[in-house]
DNA sequence: GGTGATTTGTGCGGTAATCGAACTGAAAAA
DNA sequence: TTTTTCAGTTCGATTACCGCACAAATCACC
């Protein structure tokens, strides 16, 4: 539902001058495929968009021709072909060659899948990710998911060492959402937990968006050019906290040198 | 040079009916955004689209209107928000939650990275990936890497697998591109190859792509209704003959699992 | 400092591409 | 059966888009 509004806003929004609004259209069609809707009728998008069924039907079969979606039946689904656009993102800003061995060598040696995400807007995003390789719990997170900025150990880490007049804006103003019954609702709070984490350079935070998951995270980059977050969720509480210092040594260490790779 | 060309056909190709051709350009201004070009000027785009400068920047200034594009000096590059677009399609499909632990565990079973792929017009694309936690080496392959269906292991297991028509068609008409000295440039023998592979169950191709990598694949779903394949690239030929069929057995139990979740 | 080749930004007139309502027909639901 | 919901198509109105042409800023090279 929340999300659904946000893809009205697109139609019903001033439009800013020099923006092209067929493909303003196109990419809210685009966007109305996500986590919750894999199959959509032509109907279903054109009510999810607020965009005319007919102006729908011709932006989908664009996509269609590209190789973006796929008809089976009257239902439209994503193909894989919508990964390759964020695989020229990831592999230019070389996360696949650098930062993912790294990844890989930090999450072995703290024994935790670490995950590397960055602003995006009013969320995290992943943009890499490990895992462990005897496990077979997950969180399901994967590259392209979203992080809530306020909630998470991670989304506090870039709010603290990005700019500040920024930070505070946001904290004051962004919409706050009740995760679990331990998401801090108090703002001032908040702020003051983002505080601790950009004098502490790092940043804990317990239960507030999955209930009883604990997430450390680190910066990437300089106090005030982040450049993302490296960070872990630990589900179960089953790392005793006189670990935790030892952990966010090792973070930090590979933090370092993925903001050298970074460019 | 290649690619470009391809961006450029999109102006010029003649437009089938009911296909927005505002949206067209859009999206082919934003694909110019790739591995080679993460930093584009507008004139650039424009030379590499053949798009109307004008046009280009009207699309682009939408693009940031969405937050997948953001300006630096006079330069524009992709933001992690393109990742979102592939996220939904990951989590949508269970990628997440539910393939990549069984990733995870196929790894370290056999002791190399492994990698499932789907089929993508004229190429495999990769949608879910492992890792080796001790290793600095990686391929440099992400999520949303593209491979060629004729010269890889993953790729001719996907055509092995596939509707057979369509696959002979593809084999003979397809264009053919030399990766080392030892790519296979005679379709018949490809034809071959691939008959062979769809005779086993299983793909083994030797240098093709990679000088001196040879990869492992076998299919995921039933014959003619494949639905990906499951693979490993093993660099420096340190993997026994010997010990082929053992890891391939493994990937069967694997792929058979990962059939089954892909519903 | 000057010159030429880059850029990006902007205004505007013509037009072609887009829109959207209305209708058909088919399929699914009640 | 009736009712609802869907996709597809047509077509006239119009508006959003195109693309030229000009201006201004920047940079490189001489």
């Amino acid at each position: 539902m929340d999300r659904n509004e946000r893809l009205q806003d697109v139609q019903t929004e001033i439009p800013t001058k020099d923006i092209s609004l067929t493909f303003l259209k196109g990419m809210t069609v685009l966007r109305a495929f996500d986590e919750d809707h894999t199959r959509l009728t032509l109907a279903e998008i054109s009510r999810l968009t607020g965009i005319e069924r007919a102006v729908v039907r011709r932006l989908v079969l664009t996509l269609v021709h590209l190789g973006y979606v796929r008809k089976e039946e009257n239902r439209y689904s994503l193909t894989p072909h919508i990964l390759v656009l964020g695989g020229g993102f990831l592999r230019g800003n070389q996360f696949g060659r650098l930062v993912q061995p790294l990844l890989e060598m930090c999450a072995h040696e703290v024994g935790y899948s670490v995950g590397l995400a960055m602003e995006d807007g009013s969320d995290a995003v992943y943009v890499a990710q490990s895992s462990l390789q005897n496990s077979r719990y997950t969180f399901g997170f994967t590259v392209g998911s979203r992080l809530p900025l306020l909630s998470t150990a991670i989304g506090r880490m870039l709010l603290a060492w990005g700019d500040p007049a920024r930070t505070q804006k946001f904290i004051e103003t962004a919409p706050l959402e009740q995760f679990t019954a331990e998401t801090e609702m108090d703002r001032a709070r908040i702020a003051a937990s983002v505080a601790a984490i950009r004098e502490a350079g790092a940043s804990i935070v317990h239960g507030e968006f999955e209930a009883g998951a604990t997430g450390l995270a680190v910066p990437v980059g300089r106090l005030g050019a982040v450049q993302g977050a490296l960070g872990l969720s630990e589900p179960k509480g089953e790392l005793p906290v006189a670990r935790h210092a030892g952990v966010i040594d090792i973070l930090h260490r590979y933090a370092a040198q993925i903001a050298t790779v970074l460019h």
